[in-house]
DNA sequence: CACTCCTATAGATTATGCCTATCCAATTAG
DNA sequence: CTAATTGGATAGGCATAATCTATAGGAGTG
């Protein structure tokens, strides 16, 4: 049983004619014959009586008639269905961010997401940047929001924005009261390190390398919360991304940027390099570039 | 969008990869390949990605499995359902009775023909044998329960049952108390005559002129039972068949054989000759020869 | 009785689904 | 780290099957 031959017969049924029903699938009459023959063979009875000037249904052909009608309709529905539903958003799209960015910008973009796509179901991950790429690449994952660079080839990267990375400090320490303040100013106070864990852990270590700085390390953290409220206490300064200083409404800790060399993180949507992208994938990546949370330094 | 195209999609999904997908359709793998190219650009997005050693949906793959389900569901269920309806007796019947028969067996066959397919919707008219022949050419009627002969080629005739007709007459007339009747012996009484429109008052024309026979006929009638009341009031002597003997319960006529020659007719089934016959008419037609109300003389 | 209308049949043609062989990418094994 | 294996895509030939043209044949119509 084929498409076509449902097609055929329901044209045949409606013009009353073989001849009639083939112009209007734009074959020839005895192409169409044919088709309603095999039709017939299959279904083990004649579903049409040929009665020289006239064609009617046996009563085979009459039980046939809706079933063939809602098969058709069936398909006909599908290719509508699919592009409404892909218009309004339906779908699943797995997300997932690292951990010292989402506590900033997660919550907002879900409930922007949320506002925009009503019918889509959204799944929300934090993991570390190596787990997230795994879970690309194994599948599980469509978005993840990270921080660049990431070296992997099955991963393909959008840069989003470049974050500044700001001092933060109380006003304990008089760094943040300065005009202005010189990297190499860091070495003077206590400094509250992240775990290299993170990216941003590995990114604060690898800038101070590179400005030669010695460091006065005398907390290393695994949560960028816990720098922050080691900061609030006064125990050392830590740089810190924009997005928790623009988060942080406490008024406890000043951020500052350095005056000189201003270390910045680069925030990117990575994806699977070889998959399709999940319809909903550019719709969130562009509403996480509208949702994250900056200041002007 | 091909029936065969939505089988192996919902293959690759089920066995979780082309190649074994291609083994269980019993085709190539890259058969299956194209088929599903085809298949996606109708859609105009992919439905897998493909990532080396396994095949996922996209989430517009996801949305096209479970309508591609449903349509295979669909014309798989056509087969059997249509089957079980014919098993079960569904569909419609119409059929036709001329009015020599109707009133002795019309009754009881539908009652039987209800009782054994109720899900059967059964249509009956009664008219003259011409009508049913045009009625059943044309389409409108499907079998026609007449008397023979039926001379138009269009028109496929079974034969039923030979039925006889029989002397019908009150015990005024001693016709019906002698041993043996002679057809000569009709002469000798008053006849009530059927109108000619009826196949049986032709019938009865054509073998009293082949006898032979002046009949003295008193009364010309158009119907049946005007005929037997007629004769129940003694006004005269008829020939009638068995079916009506045997359904006349009044007991104020007697019913007697010739005894030389007996007048007969043919009951039968008429079907059209180029038509497919309902899936019903074998059944109905059984049922007209098993309730047909016959005497033994 | 010729004429028209309509479907079935026959044979040729085309299209398309399928096959084999091969390539290429991603894992897995040695 | 290379070799082998797995799995899908690509290319080109082949065969089936749907289509076409031409025509036959049956039924109604002027």
């Amino acid at each position: 049983m084929e498409i076509h031959q449902l097609e055929y017969f329901v044209a045949i049924v409606e013009t009353g004619g073989f001849s009639r029903a083939a112009e209007r699938c734009n074959i020839a009459q005895p192409s169409l014959s044919q088709q309603i023959i095999k039709l017939e063979n299959e279904i083990g009875y004649p579903l049409f009586d040929r009665l020289g000037r006239k064609v009617v249904l046996t009563d085979v052909g009459r039980m046939m008639l809706p079933r063939a009608n809602a098969i058709l309709e069936n398909i006909r529905e599908i290719k509508v269905e699919m592009q409404t539903e892909i218009q309004e958003g339906h779908g699943t799209l797995t997300v997932g961010f690292i951990p010292t960015i989402a506590p900033f910008v997660l919550p907002r973009v879900i409930r922007k997401f949320s506002q925009e796509f009503p019918n889509a179901s959204l799944e929300v991950h934090e993991d570390l940047t190596d787990d997230l790429v795994q879970k690309i690449i194994e599948g599980e994952l469509d978005v993840g929001i990270t921080s660049l660079p990431i070296k992997n080839p099955l991963i393909l990267t959008e840069e989003l924005l470049t974050e500044d990375l700001l001092v933060a400090s109380t006003q304990k320490y008089d760094i943040v009261s300065r005009a202005s303040i010189h990297v190499k100013e860091l070495d003077d106070f206590p400094f509250i390190a992240l775990s290299e864990m993170h990216c941003l852990g590995e990114q604060v270590q690898s800038f101070c390398y590179q400005q030669n700085l010695a460091l006065n390390i005398v907390c290393h953290t695994a949560q960028l919360t816990t720098v922050q409220n080691c900061v609030a206490l006064g125990l050392g300064v830590s740089l810190v991304p924009q997005a928790l200083a623009a988060s942080d409404t406490s008024g406890q800790i000043v951020y500052r940027a350095l005056s000189d060399v201003i270390p910045q993180r680069k925030i990117a949507a990575a994806t699977h390099a070889k998959r399709n992208p999940a319809l909903l994938a550019r719709q969130f990546i562009q509403i996480v570039k509208e949702e994250y949370p900056l200041i002007s330094s």
